[in-house]
DNA sequence: CTGCTGCATATGTATATACATATTATTAGA
DNA sequence: TCTAATAATATGTATATACATATGCAGCAG
């Protein structure tokens, strides 16, 4: 078989996906089993199966038992973004930071916001709009929703000096969440707080995080024009 | 101690997990080594180390070796997106697809795509327009260049019938490449082909997929009007 | 022919053990 | 005091073994 001994999982992985990207294995194919890979590459069937379950985390590979290991057909390819800080983004991007809060207000939130959240219906809720700049010039607007029961009274005049998007990180656990990526055209409010024209092109983030379900925080976050994010796959 | 056994890497990963949320172990805390944890909840220090492994992967603990491991300071949330096949995802919202090619032509790239595509200066390449629609109305317009060594001047008449997107996924492999998300006006040409008016906000998709450093194709992906992708943390 | 049962099989996982590797902490030397 | 060698330590990984679990498939009963 092989001559050169296959002693790690990551060695066994390449070969793998050396095999898959040369088409010795194509989409849909059945591979053979870790026993047999594990002894054709002479090593122990725990290390195949590390390489293999890494694989099929990132969706080249289907895996299920006694069905046996295929090519995935659909490389349903999992893009992982990093949704960082936006002060961090702005400082990786070597721009200075800036922060301005807009308003702060303690009201009714709106029926969108409510179902999302999924408040009790006359519940009011923190709400607080504010901008982040890059040297100096507006790079997005994020408008928030809190459940005022995670962020006392007290603790909201914090925000006048850091944005709620960074002190609730290090401040607020959280399990789980939705993110929403889309595009609306910049409205008067938005002109203004981003200084661009009327019916520009945004990119928009929504997200909502949950502790247990329930709701901590949804936040809309406006981007100035020209904004884009990327990853690799 | 704990009374009940920890006899699995998912218990012993809640274990953590509900620790981390519970602030008992806050944001930049280390925590136990592998060997007392495993000790504490009565199991192999394989299995520790498998949960608090996959925590790391994502992205909620930063582990270095001999420094230990800590909580993440700023849980730089991995938000795994998937991209799926176009025809597919049409299809899983219970639409019915229809896929309709509109150019198709070999020519000189424009100086953006042959920079990102890494061409040589003078290559031609092919360039293929087409659309997407869902239940007869259009859904995205895709605008795709191909590095003709992938595609043989043979193949390119398939794509009468079936979309690159989805021919390119089971016939050609890649290894690597790079998304983008961002936001767009509706110019003449695509309020044209997605029946929309000029200058609404459209929702961009730029993709680049490699083999080895070598470009195959990079695309665009123009959505129409409101399109939202969603993912979950 | 249809539906249920049970067996065979491939993956999933836990365990103990051993060693590898990265990185901090310490100590000896200039 | 500063620097370079060295020890100590936490994670990373390979191994053999054993058992768990899901599930395709064959065989059986109706």
């Amino acid at each position: 078989m092989t001559d050169t001994p296959f002693n790690s999982w990551q060695s066994v992985q390449e070969e793998v996906l050396a095999r898959i990207h040369s088409r010795q294995w194509k989409p849909g194919d059945l591979i053979p089993n870790e026993a047999d890979l594990a002894q054709e590459f002479g090593c122990a069937r725990a290390t195949v199966n590390r390489a293999l379950q890494n694989l099929a985390d990132e969706g080249l590979l289907d895996r299920r038992r006694k069905a046996g290991t295929r090519v995935a057909t659909h490389p349903v390819r999992k893009a992982t973004m990093y949704i960082p800080v936006i002060r961090q983004e702005i400082a990786d991007k070597g721009h200075e930071y800036g922060y301005e809060l807009i308003c702060s207000e303690r009201v009714l939130p709106p029926t969108e916001v409510s179902n999302i959240m999924e408040f009790g219906r006359r519940a009011r809720a923190q709400h607080i709009v504010c901008i982040h700049t890059a040297d100096g010039r507006p790079y997005v607007i994020e408008d928030r929703w809190l459940n005022p029961k995670w962020v006392s009274a007290k603790e909201i005049s914090i925000f006048n000096e850091i944005s709620p998007n960074e002190w609730l990180v290090t401040h607020v656990p959280f399990t789980e969440g939705e993110i929403m990526f889309s595009a609306m055209s910049a409205g008067k409010t938005e002109a203004g707080l981003l200084s661009c024209k009327e019916g520009e092109a945004l990119f928009v983030i929504d997200r909502t995080t949950r502790n247990k379900q329930e709701a901590i925080t949804s936040v809309r976050l406006i981007f100035a024009p020209d904004y884009q994010i990327e990853t690799v796959l």
